[in-house]
DNA sequence: CTCGGTTTGTTCTCGCGTTCACAAACTCCT
DNA sequence: AGGAGTTTGTGAACGCGAGAACAAACCGAG
């Protein structure tokens, strides 16, 4: 489920303030779901929580973890290091959660001479021997959306199953391969239809 | 609803490669859906399109981008200048789509002096004064986790009712008040789920 | 040991969104 | 003008996730 990750982040907070163990309604609550379906998402892992008591904080987190594969290590590598990508590249909370950046690419030679978080931009080209080195299965694209089709392409011919996509752009990957797509201004556009249905009071 | 975004985007791009009239297959192709759910979609806001032919690409585009708001411009403030913020005071699209970023809001003193995307940077204190100027109604918050709860509550607080939320937190605000979530880490770790499956080969 | 209070795990029902399938409507060719 | 082919708009069935409700299980007090 795609909720599990949620619950994680949740339980992480609980277990930093000091909470040993928690009901499925707080845990609910601290995670914005309804407790029977935080309760229906954890019976599909197994029973981990005692009637009567409830969840066991860290023991929880650890299962939840387990699952969702955050015990591991997970190589990933960052093509499109404009505004978007250096972002990414300096944000810690991937390194924290698991995530390993092992290289940032991008087709502009200008990028080579830069490095940024501690790591070295180097040329789109290196991508399939840096896949293969490193066995990476998950890729992100933050390219313009021109650029993102091929660079899909091209991640999806050296091994890559996984595709976290922020241009904006539909993305057409074979079987077998999973794409996430972030698509800010879209985003903004929902909130702005809703905002206008709310001001200008809409009825149908 | 919340695919309307995607419909227009594909819009565009069809329009810009001088496709004047395109059919329900053809468009939904291009926007990654169900043909059937697109004209169910498209049906609700009107009968837009001609039996035989299809739908006139630009005359479509209108009417999503006027159904969306998307015709109007909205005024956007963004708190918490930092990797994140400055890569979207930097991107392109927000303006071309109807969104213009009005002010840039830090809570640090050392980043009032500089100028993103000719914007200044300006105090987080001034929140209340550009809202009330530019009659904000959406903000977007690039602050770390902790100051999330508080910067929307000084939204909530001066009359913003949309929020576009990147700090991985839970926000919780009034009724009336919309939140969407942005969250890169959770993306990841979903990812990851599934990754793991396809290489661990669970069957339950 | 028993009983009341508490909380999980699960079943059942409801509602929504998706998809299929088809009639109505339009175009073009003869 | 008429018919064949094409495409929209929509009615109906299907599937699935969400929420309510309840029985089973656990704890602690007496
Ligand atoms: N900046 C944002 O806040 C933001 C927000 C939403 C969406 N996006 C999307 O994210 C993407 C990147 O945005 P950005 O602002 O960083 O753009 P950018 O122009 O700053 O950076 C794009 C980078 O990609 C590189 N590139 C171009 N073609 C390439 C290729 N074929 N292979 C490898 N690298 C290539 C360029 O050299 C450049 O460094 C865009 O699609 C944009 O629409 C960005
Ligand atoms: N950088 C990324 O790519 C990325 C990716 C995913 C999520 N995020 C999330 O986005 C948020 C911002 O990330 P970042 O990398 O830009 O962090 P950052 O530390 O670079 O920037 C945060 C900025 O917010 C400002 N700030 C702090 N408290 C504030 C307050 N109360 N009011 C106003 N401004 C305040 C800080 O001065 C700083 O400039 C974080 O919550 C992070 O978890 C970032």
């Amino acid at each position: 489920m795609a909720r599990l990750p949620v619950y994680l982040r949740a339980l992480t907070t609980l277990s930093e303030q000091g909470t040993a163990t928690c009901s499925s309604e707080h845990l609910a609550a601290a995670a914005g779901v309804n407790s029977a379906k935080l309760r229906k998402d954890l019976s599909y892992l197994g029973s981990y929580g005692t009637r009567g008591v409830g969840y066991d904080v860290d023991y929880l987190r650890y299962q939840i973890a387990r699952e969702i594969g955050v015990t591991q290590d997970w190589p990933v590598v960052i093509v499109g290091i404009g505004n978007l990508g250096h972002a990414l590249a300096n944000y810690s909370g991937f390194r924290s959660r698991g995530f390993r950046v092992v290289a940032l690419l991008d087709a502009d030679p200008r990028r080579h001479e830069e490095v940024v978080a501690g790591v070295d931009v180097r040329p789109f080209d290196d991508l399939e021997q840096i896949v293969r080195d490193h066995s990476v299965a998950i890729g992100v694209i933050a390219t313009p959306a021109l650029a993102a089709q091929d660079v899909a392409d091209r991640m999806v011919g050296c091994g890559i199953t996984s595709i976290l996509n922020f241009a904006p752009t539909v993305l057409s990957v074979p079987e077998g391969v999973d794409v996430r797509k972030v698509d800010l201004s879209i985003e903004l556009q929902i909130l702005a239809y809703h905002e206008q249905r709310k001001t200008h009071g809409a009825t149908t």
